[in-house]
DNA sequence: CCTGCAAATATTGGATACAATATACAAGAG
DNA sequence: CTCTTGTATATTGTATCCAATATTTGCAGG
């Protein structure tokens, strides 16, 4: 007799350390948690009622992702970027991310695209701008699906994890929102066209103009901490 | 009075989880521990004569940099690459390697290629195997060393470690030493040209040539654990 | 009023102790 | 004998406690 259970992978089941690593980042990701906020243990342990020791290895691993730095008996700040950080990080998400969808293009799948889609038109018309960071990625992230690379995908989220709050700035504060959507659907289309070069070249295009914009805002307000 | 200390700096004094974290990575780096290896805290912790919490850090961290893999009141065990992972890897970092030298060699400096050209040296007449890989990795990351892109080489150096130990492997097993000597000096000629095509043409096929070697032979002696 | 120093406080790093879970092994039912 | 089940042991996850270090506060002297 097969038992009908849903059977819940009890194994899988997050650790607090876990649960904490992801809400830390999260926070960090779309900038609720700002450049150099402190993090102190006892705080964060309190909030989720747990000791201090899961929660510094959260902050272990998240200062392993360059999220977040540690000095010694002093505590955990949220990492900030330079300005010429940020324009490194975008050259190298251009580099990575244009590779990407060359190669997955050129083999993508009907239902990919139809996705695709979708995160292309629910980023259009979404108003609330909480929701913009989400939806890119999840628009970008579709695309890039069937190129069948997990290492190249881990890298590249993992870059886009470092400047999110930054781009999130970047669609708010300097009208980088009407340009990308445009930006999205030649994106798309390249993809429609499977045209593997083309979708490379407008995506890394995408990419280094949101860094140039942003970059520009930056230098204009010459201030980097005070995101909205 | 001068008084004349080293005035190591306090405050940059490793802790006891980095310490250990660096430990464990350069034994997984360099294969001195092989995939699928047990790691138990209480006997890393004992050999380091502390108790378990940083040790669990170091995990932690490990973990983060996809050297170990944590299961959950199991264990961690060094993480081991599929075929098509390290394949993977390869084409990851001959991509961003090539990148890399592409931007590093226009502008390279004197100095630098003194440096390189002395780690060539040294690596062309190394008879200990034990010592190829790190002087492979300082050949080639010291002619990086120029093009200022911190998290290009951050990101590069991680690629490089969680391949390091099948590196060595193709190295030793499969006359790739003869053939790296050979290539070494090729790209060193087009770094000291500073023809940044020809130098990153040139490293990319070197890696995806170690990776095809290395591919080939694995897959005729089917088994990846059983490294020297 | 300000400055320099010392105690008090706060915070992190680590050790020990306990709880939760997995694994190994033995005993009993069939 | 094999399979199941219960128990003992080993190992991990977390809480609590102590030590090391940083920061703040209070006070004396100028």
């Amino acid at each position: 007799m097969a038992l009908n259970l849903k059977a819940t992978n009890l194994g899988a089941m997050a650790s607090a350390s876990e649960v904490i690593f992801g809400a830390l980042r999260e926070a960090i990701v779309d900038g609720a948690l700002q450049d150099g906020d402190l993090l102190r243990q006892d705080q964060i342990a309190n909030m989720f009622n747990v000791s201090r020791i899961p929660v510094r290895e959260a902050l272990a691993r998240l200062e392993e992702q360059g999220l977040v730095t540690n000095q010694r008996y002093k505590g955990a700040v949220v990492s900030s970027l330079s300005l010429d950080e940020i324009t490194e990080m975008f050259e190298f998400r251009a580099l990575l991310e244009g590779e990407l969808i060359r190669q997955a293009v050129v083999k993508i799948r009907p239902e990919t695209l139809a996705e695709a889609r979708r995160y292309a038109e629910d980023f259009s018309t979404a108003t609330d701008s909480a929701r913009w960071g989400p939806l890119n990625r999840q628009f970008h992230y579709t695309l890039y699906k069937d190129c069948n690379r997990p290492y190249h995908l881990q890298i590249a989220s993992s870059a886009l994890d470092k400047v999110g709050r930054y781009l999130r700035a970047q669609l708010v504060l300097t009208h980088g929102f009407e340009r990308a959507r445009t930006e999205h659907a030649g994106i798309l289309q390249a993809a429609i066209e499977m045209d593997g070069e083309k979708a490379a070249a407008l995506t890394r295009a995408h990419i280094l103009g949101a860094s140039k914009s942003l970059v520009t805002f930056l230098q204009s307000h010459n201030s980097i901490a005070g995101l909205p």
